[in-house]
DNA sequence: CTACATTGAATGTTGATACATGTATAGTCG
DNA sequence: CGACTATACATGTATCAACATTCAATGTAG
């Protein structure tokens, strides 16, 4: 189905506005499979991404900042994610000594061993979703898309 | 500014999971940058995208359900969407005749106008988004997510 | 025709998000 | 020092979304 079945709409105005939907129809159904694999573990999207930064500290502590950074979406709301995951057991936060207004946030062994059984699945949905593509299409598409995500890095700065 | 700069990782486990990740994060900053486009306007992207297959249906009334499988994000809310389109005078909505369970939504003329002075700016986001892929570029990225959509159609259908 | 199931849409509820504000700590300039 | 600004994070608030339930209208079986 393509994305004219999809949206059930005959043609769109551009092949740029045609992209501009498929990457945000593609990126919604992608989002949804992901929840779904995580929703019976009690876990969300964006609480799955930060567990996965802070294991990728290897035990140095990280700032809600420098999370928020490196969130794929850096929302407003790092420090309620963390919450919940501080509640769940699977992060920990403390008071950072050298300088008390910011929060270390480490990543707790029931966090790790919780990822370590998420891993399988999500990489599995990874290679499904992209099962069709062969190599030199898998490597167009994350050329084509790093060149788009600097076009929008840019617009996104001019307005700032 | 690639993926990994952006997200502050050196390396993802895989293209695929590169891939996945970078449909997120440009879906994320499309979504941003439309957001602050239409914001000043009023009106939400969802809220756009539904008044945009008004205007295809050229006059012809639409049933909520049709409504909602042709949007983009395809959420249980159509009838709160439409509400706030119904009451900023963008929209209609009336019983159907012919089986009263369904509501008819139109879009008025006034929604017309909101969206006839959208299109350009929307457009030129299209364009200054898009503009560093050539031809063949957006081709190829346009024919590769149609397969990602498709496989993804699949998965979520199995679930189903 | 009545009882039951099904459909189409609206609503309740809970949790998440965007945006603004608050609070405490740290740095800076007089 | 002491006042002022800047930084880091947390919280308030209003909006929005996901999921389940409700309600009215229609279809269907006996």
């Amino acid at each position: 189905m393509n994305l004219e079945q999809h949206l059930s709409q005959s043609s769109f105005s551009s092949d740029e506005q045609r992209l501009h939907l498929h990457i945000l129809v593609v990126a919604r159904q992608l989002g949804m499979l992901a929840r779904r694999i995580l929703q019976p573990h009690g876990i969300t999207p964006p609480q799955y991404n930060v567990l996965r930064i802070l294991r990728g500290q290897k035990g140095r502590p990280i700032a809600v900042q420098s999370l928020a950074e490196r969130m794929v979406d850096p929302s407003s709301n790092t420090s309620r994610i963390i919450d919940k995951l501080v509640d769940k057991g699977w992060a920990d936060r403390q008071v950072c000594p050298s300088d008390r207004r910011r929060a270390d946030v480490l990543i707790t062994d029931s966090g790790l061993t919780l990822l370590a059984g998420l891993d399988e699945p999500m990489s599995i949905l990874f290679q499904n979703t992209m099962s069709s593509l062969d190599a030199t299409q898998l490597a167009a598409l994350n050329d084509g898309l790093s060149q788009v995500l600097d076009s929008t890095d840019n617009l996104i700065e001019q307005q700032a």
